[in-house]
DNA sequence: ATGACAACCTGTGGGC
DNA sequence: TGCCCACAGGTTGTCA
């Protein structure tokens, strides 16, 4: 489900709902994410007031007076505000319990989210993180500089982490069909202009799906409940075998690292 | 260092 | 209707 656009939603949503808020008590009823949720985050968080909310690459960083909170969301979870004595469906993991009758309640049925508590302002996950997309920092001169003798496909280089943060699949398939690239093509053939015209698609793309609060696909909800309405405009992805909006070829699937790629052979070269 | 790939886990949809 | 397989928004770890 999420990507950043959808982690930046889920954020901003929450906000007005927890800071100043006091957690109540909370409950695990089940531990066992991507990592092992901390045995005593109960203790740590029960009497803490969230101070700010913030978000690095797709992990959520719900700052307290007492550590941070980082929680990623992981393939198919999401957070919510709802009240306290709301019936816990399946799947519904971890409560947050505020001093205002409403809780934070994380949904993952496949688990692959996590919750780590952090008393300083690093941790091990988030060293090696490349830049925020939509900062200054990232642009195509940095993209083409990371890229020099890279042989890895172009969609694989900007899905690396390491590189740039937060470009997932849906909107790395969107901007390189918006910049006219071959997804296929060698990281390191790919010219500093094409990059340049690389770099602005990324922030468009990621921009206008935060605008739109995120993309819908099955339930994908924020943290008050609404649904994303950026599906409705995706250019290629999910959108194989139907015709390219902009020369009416009919769209081809391709696979590369064993995720889905939607191209335009005619538009992208 | 780089890149290919398996792993984690559950739900869903398509094909037969 | 039911069964089996492939695949789904992410990331880490291992191996050649």
């Amino acid at each position: 489900m999420p990507e950043l656009p959808e982690v930046e939603t889920t954020c901003r949503g929450i906000a007005p709902h927890i800071l100043s808020r006091q957690v109540d008590k909370v409950i695990v009823r089940e531990p066992r994410l991507r990592w092992p949720v901390p045995a005593n985050l109960s203790q740590l968080l029960t009497g803490a007031t969230f101070l700010a909310t913030n978000r690095r690459a797709k992990y959520l960083l719900l700052e307290t007076d007492r550590g941070t909170l980082m929680v990623h969301l992981g393939m198919s979870g999401s957070l919510r505000i709802m009240p306290s004595d709301a019936p816990a469906l399946f799947h519904d993991h971890i409560d947050i319990v505020l001093d205002d009758g409403q809780c934070l309640r994380y949904h993952d049925p496949r688990r692959f989210g996590s919750f780590h508590w952090l008393d300083s302002a690093s941790h091990p996950l988030l060293d090696h993180l490349g830049p925020e997309p939509l900062s200054a920092q990232f642009s195509g001169h940095y993209l083409y500089e990371q890229s020099r003798n890279r042989r890895i496909p172009v969609k694989q280089f900007v899905m690396d982490g390491k590189v740039v943060v937060g470009v997932g699949n849906i909107y790395a398939n969107e901007a390189l069909f918006m910049a006219g690239i071959h997804p296929g093509r060698a990281a390191g053939r790919v010219s500093l202009r094409r990059y340049d015209g690389l770099a602005d698609c990324i922030k468009q793309v990621l921009g206008d799906a935060i605008a739109q609060g995120g993309t819908t696909l099955r339930d994908f909800v924020g943290g008050d409940g609404t649904p994303g309405y950026f599906a409705q405009q995706l250019r290629v992805y999910g959108r194989q075998g139907q015709p390219c909006r902009v020369c009416r070829t009919g769209l081809r699937e391709i696979r590369q690292g064993g995720r889905s790629t939607v191209l335009c052979v005619s538009c992208q070269r």
